[in-house]
DNA sequence: GTTTTTGCAAATGATTTGCATGGAT
DNA sequence: ATCCATGCAAATCATTTGCAAAAAC
């Protein structure tokens, strides 16, 4: 599976053209970009593009992540005092934890079943879509692995 | 329950003091605005409580809102594409639903239990709060109450 | 050839920060 | 009197927009 054969012959190219846009190599530099390194900010994005094609711009990058995003290509995430995060994982239905020391996101798969996964009782409004952010202290944060055997002196 | 006497005898004031913050006009001022229309924006937060405090700044609603939210007085909530919202109700675990179409929020009482009200059953985190926020069209906007009798003629 | 997309620069919107003054304790 | 909180201005950070040139179709 690489940036022009992908899963069940759907390439990026492909959607591209389901959509009506037309298949330049920034585009495909940006989705290749983001599905090498999920959750990444529009900024590193940009950057992991760059190795490609040195002159692509950020401007460029927020364009085209904009216009993926509301074609349903991809996902955007929207962490608290943290820009915006976008992946390739569409359609399963998973949530994002994310850690409140590092800012590491992780994908968690729905305990409850596919989207909406959750419908509130009490709610006048038709729901689509249901998005999940937990946040807590992540495996690496939680013990820092210093001082293991001695407590620190005086302390 | 006014701005000074609140519930169970915990009042702003109170609150403020026991987490060593200077009991001053404008913080209550604020409090009294979020509490007086929950999903305020911190620019509706400053117009609101400048009928009290006219030369209230909006910077400085921005530094007391982001430190009450710090201290767990005040909740704060980041809707997608807009700007963060706050509300006083903390404590009773409940989540919002936010209408594409006209971005109004509404609170939606939690259909699992209180927080963190769902544990994700693949992650190595140790979760502290799962925020959800549902996505769809409320009531109002779902049908436009336009032409309620007749079909439009010749559609 | 026509129309979208990109590159570039500048603008916008939300929020934060530095510093001197004012106000609560 | 002390020290935190506010007002004010400027800065920052993420993202958007306008427009001409470049690239797909």
């Amino acid at each position: 599976m690489t940036t022009k054969d992908r899963i069940s012959g759907r390439s990026w190219a492909g959607q591209l053209h389901a959509h009506d846009r037309r298949v330049t190599r920034q585009r495909l530099a940006v989705l290749a970009a983001v599905e090498s390194s999920p959750h990444a900010t529009a900024e590193a994005v940009a950057e992991a593009a760059r190795t490609e094609l040195p002159q692509l711009t950020l401007q460029s990058v927020y364009v085209v992540l904009a216009d993926l995003t509301e074609l349903g290509m991809l996902r955007r995430i929207e962490p608290p005092h943290s820009p915006a995060r976008y992946e390739t994982r569409i359609g399963d239905n998973h949530h994002h934890a994310i850690c409140t020391r590092c800012g590491r996101i992780e994908d968690v798969d729905c305990a409850v079943g596919h989207a909406p996964c959750l419908i509130p009782s009490s709610s006048s409004m038709t729901i689509a879509v249901a998005d999940v952010l937990y946040q807590g202290i992540c495996a690496d944060c939680a013990v820092p692995a210093v001082a293991p055997v001695h407590p620190t002196p005086g302390q």
